[in-house]
DNA sequence: TCATGATTGATTATCCCTGACCATAGTTAT
DNA sequence: ATAACTATGGTCAGGGATAATCAATCATGA
């Protein structure tokens, strides 16, 4: 059970309908992100811990959960005197890039799970429309349930060739 | 048998001629997309199970079988601690016609040249942006391709499952 | 009557958050 | 130099809170 809903966890959490430590945490080094022209930002584990009035690993937690390379960011830190940990956004020059990442991230089997987070966070970057989405979530589901009821294929076979196909329809959007 | 008609179960069911629990359910979600203007709504399965007196997973089958992609919708949800299920409605009501139209043009087995001449006049429409139709098209070529390489199946037979493929994506675009 | 849809409950999976313990970098004393 | 000290950050396992899945059973409608 939470102990202490202090001073700085509500300074942080005003105004707003932010139930959760996480991603009050989340929006907090986000904005920060946004705020800065530099696609990055440096902070101290520890005030920043306090400052919500939490433990300092819990932000290790968000970083893990939340600032990952298929979210489009990258952590660095340095423990000891002075330390630091510093978050960077992942930056494309070239659609290339960001097509190769997408396309590691995939991998060559990917669970509908997965899939489906995937596609969530590409939505919520801005490189997908909702009805894109909805229609990648279509075939996706289309050609499970054939490899399923039809084939009668292994789940390891139906997810490698859900990786294919969704490789191919971030393919041919990326590069539209 | 279902045990307790509670008075939740009563009070969602006011007025109405709503002899299915799935039905009721379904019928409240809609309710609660269409009252809000933002285009998704978030709940608690715990509490709507509660709500309706029903078991929570109850709340799954509605979503599974009511609010599918097909349907013109997107779920999204998290488990553990605050966790939530979110609703997100991404077409929105159409003329029945226009849906009935294309289903019967794609008929129940359609040639890849006859579904590309169809996308395109659904993009000249405006109908489908070209990022859409791409998706399509890479979907169909995607299912045409394993149905021939890795199944080995009959021209007739992949037109079969490709007008099925087609079918459910645009589905999906135009209903609700 | 029979196939399909609806409902339940037990089991499993996932997420959030904490705290104890570990690792590392810089600083100081000898 | 080097050992001890100080100041950071990292890891991990566990408890509590949800949601998902699955198999079994029941109900409904053609």
């Amino acid at each position: 059970m939470r102990r202490c809903p202090l001073q700085e966890r509500l300074y942080h959490n005003e105004g707003g309908n932010m139930p959760n430590l996480t991603r009050a945490i989340e929006k907090y080094i986000h904005d920060l992100l946004e705020s800065e022209e530099a696609p990055s930002v440096s902070l101290r584990r520890k005030e920043l811990a306090a400052s919500f009035g939490c433990v300092p690993s819990q932000i290790n937690y968000v970083l893990r959960s939340r600032f990952t390379p298929e979210r489009g960011f990258l952590v660095e830190s340095q423990r000891g005197g002075h330390g630091y940990i510093r978050i960077l956004r992942i930056a494309f020059e070239e659609p290339e890039e960001k097509l190769n990442h997408i396309e590691d991230i995939v991998g060559d089997s990917i669970s509908e799970q997965e899939a489906h987070r995937l596609l969530q966070v590409l939505q919520e970057r801005g490189l997908l429309t909702a009805r894109e989405r909805l229609l990648i979530e279509v075939a996706l589901r289309h050609s499970d349930e054939m490899g399923q009821s039809d084939f009668d294929l292994s789940q390891h076979k139906r997810n490698t060739i859900q990786a294919e196909l969704l490789k191919r329809m971030l393919r041919g959007l990326m590069l539209a």
